[in-house]
DNA sequence: AGCACGCCGACT
DNA sequence: GTCGGCGTGCTC
């Protein structure tokens, strides 16, 4: 019986992210074991702390007397062995802790579920039966899987019926029958989507595949009731004596899921931002995956319709094998150039190819329209000088949220009724975007005798059926699955899309689009109106590759991620001035900054904070945490504190770090 | 975070 | 001579 457990307390100090070793009292031996949640004291006895079981053993290398376990919260053991040696690394490489990591590993604890939990026995039985995965070379996948292969897969564009009427994305149908393989082979597999929409359609076809008890959904969108009892779901009971193997489907926390003997990690559509982190380790779900699989063994899938800088890397390096379908199949595009416009009943926004390939596709089945923009209109411009229109209290710029609404500030909500022209001193305003619902106004008036959808980001439509003379107005990313597959897909603002500033407006708004495309039904055409170049080349010939290995070749003349890393440091000058020195003995490329804070738009303008950003090559990556990690902790336990009085509000961590953070530069 | 230990100014 | 200031450091 073991007599000593080491024990990561739970505390969000950075100074206590390690290991305590506790003696285990003889009451507590048979329960102390790794995984399960405890109380311990921590520094003065009668103070007790939270935290788990990592490992139990009966030696320690602390000096002094080992203080003794106080309590076994409960016998399940919710830490894993290999979810521990994940959010060790994951931590020690985003320069964080643990503890931030296991936040999202593990539910808080609800009693009652882990009651019910406990006292049912152990359900589940594997699913024998085999599917071959369509639409590849034959066995590709099923060979990847059961070896534990890496690939960069190309989903099949197109929409699939599952035999109870119901209409998913190909790509969902591979990505299943991949776990499906897996879990034939005694081994669990995880699959992690952007939002619960792709999370419906990837439960829909595996309800077909595999029994009840084999899927669990650990999605963000429940009470913490429910994710609780979904967690416990993927655990071996402790009355079970086999490992129930188990196909575990969720959003960008699901890969730090519980899951002994992995056998495939899959994400699908790794580009959307949705994989990124909001919370500090801020750890990319796609760097996650890639740890996990290096840790923990089993195949390793990116699929989606389009190639993300970081994966194209990946595969020009010979890490990733790119998998493409088998017979090609590709989407017919059109592109359409913007001067085609012609004035019509729908305002002139869509041209005269465009109207036409909708006007004839509308009286075989649903047509698609995606624009830019939810909601009414988003920008008011002057009548009179065509000047934006800007909130006189923060210069955020001005929307109207209905038609007879009072324009109001996109960023601080103040209302604008008394706004007048900062140039010319005019009263009057126009509309100078249109959102999807003044666009399904416009479209109604365009098509008669067709009946509008609107889809946005507001009130999402997962499906809708394959009537003809339908029109669905959907914004990017919300476009709804039509029964069979549009009749045609029209991508209306292409050009406004492409207007955002950031490092990757072309990467987003080539995923968008293809996402999109691959919604329609076999040989219907999808047009792109008013977009020329290399983007419109890469979806025509439905090359994303093509696309990302060029930009990956730009992103290394230009020094920036993926082709190395970077490092944002954030807070007090003098914080940042210490974080920076610590990394003087790291053989760093170089630092940008750091400069006066621009970094979290228009809310923290007067919080003094300045940023640095870092950047270093792969294979300084530990070094660099390491080092900004030091910084941390130091400024965590040496600096000079707040005076006693309690300071209101959050305590404002006076140093951040994020490791990669895509929304950089 | 808390809380104790530790080495310099006004006090019975 | 001591009581107590909160700077510095530790938590099994």
């Amino acid at each position: 019986m073991a007599s000593v457990a080491r024990v990561l307390i739970d505390t969000p100090l950075p100074q206590l992210d390690r290991l305590f070793d506790y003696a285990i009292p003889p009451a507590l031996a048979d329960q102390a074991v790794p995984g399960v949640r405890v109380t311990a004291p921590l520094r003065v006895e009668g103070r007790l702390a939270d935290g788990l079981v990592v490992e139990v053993g009966d030696t320690s290398d602390f000096d002094g007397a080992l203080a003794p376990l106080e309590t076994v919260v409960s016998p399940a053991r919710v830490l894993a062995p290999e979810v521990w040696a994940l959010a060790r690394r994951i931590a020690d490489r985003q320069a964080g802790s643990a503890n931030d990591v296991l936040r999202l590993a593990i539910p808080r604890r609800s009693v009652a579920v882990e009651r019910k939990w406990l006292e049912r026995g152990a359900p589940g039985e594997a699913p024998r039966a085999r599917y071959p995965i369509a639409g590849y070379e034959a066995g590709v996948i099923e060979s990847a899987v059961d070896d534990a292969g890496r690939l960069a897969l190309r989903s099949l564009p197109g929409v699939a019926e599952l035999g109870d009427g119901t209409w998913v994305g190909r790509w969902a149908v591979t990505l299943a029958q991949a776990a499906v393989r897996a879990v034939a082979g005694g081994r669990s597999a995880i699959l992690a989507v952007p939002d619960y929409r792709d999370q419906e359609q990837l439960e829909a076809v595996l309800h077909t595949l595999v029994p009840e008890g084999v899927v669990a959904s650990l999605d963000a969108r429940r009470t913490n009731a429910q994710r609780y009892a979904a967690f416990l779901a993927c655990l071996d009971h402790p009355d079970e004596k086999r490992h129930v193997p188990r196909i575990i489907v969720g959003n960008r926390s699901v890969v730090y899921a519980p899951a002994a003997e992995l056998g495939l990690i899959a994400l699908y559509d790794d580009g959307d931002p949705l994989f990124a982190e909001p919370l500090a380790p801020y750890a990319h779900a796609r760097d996650v995956a890639l740890v996990r699989q290096q840790q923990q063994g089993g195949a390793l899938v990116f699929a989606g319709h389009t190639r993300s800088v970081e994966v194209q890397r990946l595969v020009e390096l010979g890490y990733l094998r790119d998998v493409g379908p088998v017979p090609l199949v590709t989407p017919k595009v059109v592109p359409t150039a913007a001067q085609q416009r012609e004035t019509g009943p729908d305002g002139g926004r869509v041209p005269s190819a465009a109207f036409r390939t909708a006007t004839e596709a509308l009286q075989a089945g649903p047509v698609l329209v995606q624009v830019a923009r939810p909601g009414y209109v988003s920008l008011l411009a002057c009548r009179r000088c065509g000047q934006a229109a800007r909130c006189t209290n923060c210069a955020g710029p001005l929307q109207l949220a209905s038609s007879h609404a009072v324009p109001s500030c996109a960023w601080c909500g103040r209302l604008a009724g008394d706004w007048s022209c900062s140039e010319c001193n005019n009263t009057t305003y126009r509309m100078v975007t249109r959102g999807s619902g003044r666009t399904a106004e416009e479209l109604g008036r365009a098509f008669p005798g067709t009946r509008v959808i609107v889809s946005d980001g507001e009130r999402p439509l997962t499906q809708v059926s394959g009537e003809p003379r339908t029109l669905v107005v959907a914004t990017r990313g919300a476009e709804p699955i039509a029964a069979g597959g549009y009749a045609a897909v029209i991508l209306l603002d292409g050009e406004r899309m492409l207007q955002r500033e950031s490092l990757h407006v072309g990467d987003d708004c080539l995923r968008w689009w293809s996402n999109a495309a691959a919604l329609a039904a076999p040989g219907a055409s999808t047009v792109l109106v008013g977009v020329g170049g290399p983007l419109a080349q890469a979806l025509t010939l439905w090359q994303q590759h093509s696309y990302a290995s060029a930009q990956l070749l730009d992103r290394r003349a230009l020094g920036f991620p993926p082709a190395l890393r970077v490092a944002s440091v954030t807070g007090k000058p003098a914080s940042v001035q210490a974080a920076l020195e610590a990394l003087e003995n790291v053989p760093i490329r170089d630092v940008l900054g750091p400069a006066a804070v621009p970094a979290d738009g228009p809310r923290s303008l007067d919080d003094g904070s300045v940023r640095a950003v870092v950047r270093f090559d792969y294979a300084h990556g530990d070094e660099v945490a390491s080092a900004l990690r030091g910084a941390i902790v130091r400024q965590a336990t040496g600096g000079r504190r707040p005076p006693a009085g309690r300071r209101r509000g959050r305590p404002a961590p006076t140093l951040r770090v994020k490791l990669d953070d895509p929304e950089i530069l």
